[in-house]
DNA sequence: TGAATAGTGTCTGTAAGACAGTATATG
DNA sequence: CATATACTGTCTTACAGACACTATTCA
């Protein structure tokens, strides 16, 4: 660190004028993850999006229903991103919950492929009653993950269908200002799958157009025509790449095998796959 | 405040484990904002983007350009927002610098035409040499604002091209990660443009068709086609709102008076205004 | 063989871009 | 009138959605 001269209190050069607690109110930042898959609904059978929820196993929103998340751990040279990828690994118990800085590595090879962005960030005073706290809220996709199992602590992960927590159907609703985050984080998604090639983050390392096409069932929460799909994501230059291979058997019920593919390297889709939706919402 | 038990260290249900200064490492939060509008070059004439710039007055980066930011006020109970605003209006002068909690509240009649929204948070360990700061960055856009004097810091507040800051054009750089934020700001606005109808907020509150479609070339850097921005323009709904009213006079050497139009109610853009290039960018 | 699933052909309406033309202002 | 600027017509190509059709597999 190098010393400076005198604070300049309306500028990034300034000096903290803290260090002297009794002028120095201080501001706790934590990560909040709002993780989403796509697994089958244990009754139903049919796919749909789910998020990854923990219980708080204390004050306040005791016994509710929370984002997984905590502090960045400034005194170790926790960056942001790294911050999110260990508290989701040790909320999913995808990684030893050995703690310390091996955390977020000894994740890697099992969330490997994991998409992580940024969200936004919330800082609202009151948000947490206790104290000022701003929470930088991620995202993150990842294909099928194994139940949850919560790491060390006494709150108990659970991936639950986002339509249960619609305000309204839930009557609790999330802690904190999640309900928002998780509002913010599903309309991002939504977004992203259209011109992006982030749905098959969601999908396995091979996987049939059909396959493909449920997850953006899933994420826009509507069916989709199935023949104009197929013919639509095979056009996008770069989406999808053939393994020239099909699947060992048709459907249970009688059908053709489905080509496999797998993605290309497009991150960005042209054209785009636009939601049927959002028609006429002036 | 609620008092609570136990620290419960991997959650937000924490207590701070500080306020013991050995075994909390404090992280300072602050805004920077990438301020936006269009205004004429000076030799050229020509539109072009511009971004609000400040001279830093004291180490690190001393002398160098900075986006305008500082601390946000949480013994105030600040906002994020309102940090962002405040910021604003103390760099660009718009506001009286009385200080104190009333300087985002008399910013607001002159920036009443500000739009502002959150861009991202970066939090990099040693993006700042001095000390762990994670920066809350904004986005504003602002239609022609008189220059910027500073407030009452020493540093020196300018409207710059952002042309002037492209990497290899630019000598030297924008103090800490300024310039990455930079073009994530622009990269937003870019995008921005095409499926919202924010371009009318660079604009005055009635403006003709070529004054929007100057708004698009000075943000995206290229020339579009006249004829075609303005059938496709008038032809989305709730865009643009007719005065039934056209300019005083045509132009300096001669040519046709324009209609003047109002921002509709629209904020999404359908069909959206694409970019032209953006092609083959496998 | 019948049903289920995968994949294709074709038509229609909408929209983007190229380009040329018309309308109305200034000097 | 020449010229500059605002605005419109029309053609071609691309793509989205509707719908019907073919192809292949399972029980």
């Amino acid at each position: 660190m190098t010393t400076v001269g005198p604070p300049d209190s309306e500028s990034e050069s300034a000096w903290l004028a803290a260090y002297d607690p009794t002028a120095f109110t201080p501001i706790a930042v934590t990560v909040d993850v709002v993780a989403l898959t796509i697994r089958r609904l244990p009754d139903s059978g049919a796919k749909a999006l789910h998020v990854l929820t923990i219980r708080r196993g204390a004050m306040p929103y005791e016994g509710r229903r929370a984002l997984p998340g905590g502090f960045v751990r400034a005194a170790e040279n926790e960056d942001l991103d790294q911050a999110a990828v260990r508290e989701l690994a040790e909320e999913t118990g995808l990684a030893a919950h050995g703690g310390g800085e091996s955390g977020a590595l000894a994740a890697a090879p099992l969330l490997s492929r994991l998409h992580l962005e940024q969200l936004g960030t919330y800082g609202t005073p009151g948000r947490d009653p206790r104290m000022r706290v701003v929470s930088v809220a991620y995202l993150a996709f990842a294909p099928d993950l194994p139940e949850a199992t919560a790491g060390g602590d006494a709150a108990a992960a659970h991936w639950v269908p986002v339509a249960e927590l619609d305000p309204g159907r839930d009557p609790e609703g999330l802690a904190f200002d999640h309900a928002r985050i998780l509002a913010d984080g599903l309309e991002r998604a939504r977004a992203k799958l259209e011109y992006t090639s982030l749905a098959t983050a969601f999908a396995g390392p091979e996987f049939t157009v059909t396959e493909l096409r449920e997850v953006y069932e899933a994420v826009w929460g509507e069916p989709l025509h199935a023949g104009n799909f197929h013919r639509k994501v095979l056009s996008v230059p770069g989406f999808l790449e053939d393994t020239d291979t099909t699947t060992a058997r048709g459907g249970a019920r009688g059908g053709r095998r489905a080509r496999l593919y797998r993605a290309g390297g497009a991150r960005l889709l042209h054209p785009a796959l636009l939601r049927p939706s959002r028609e006429e919402t002036l």
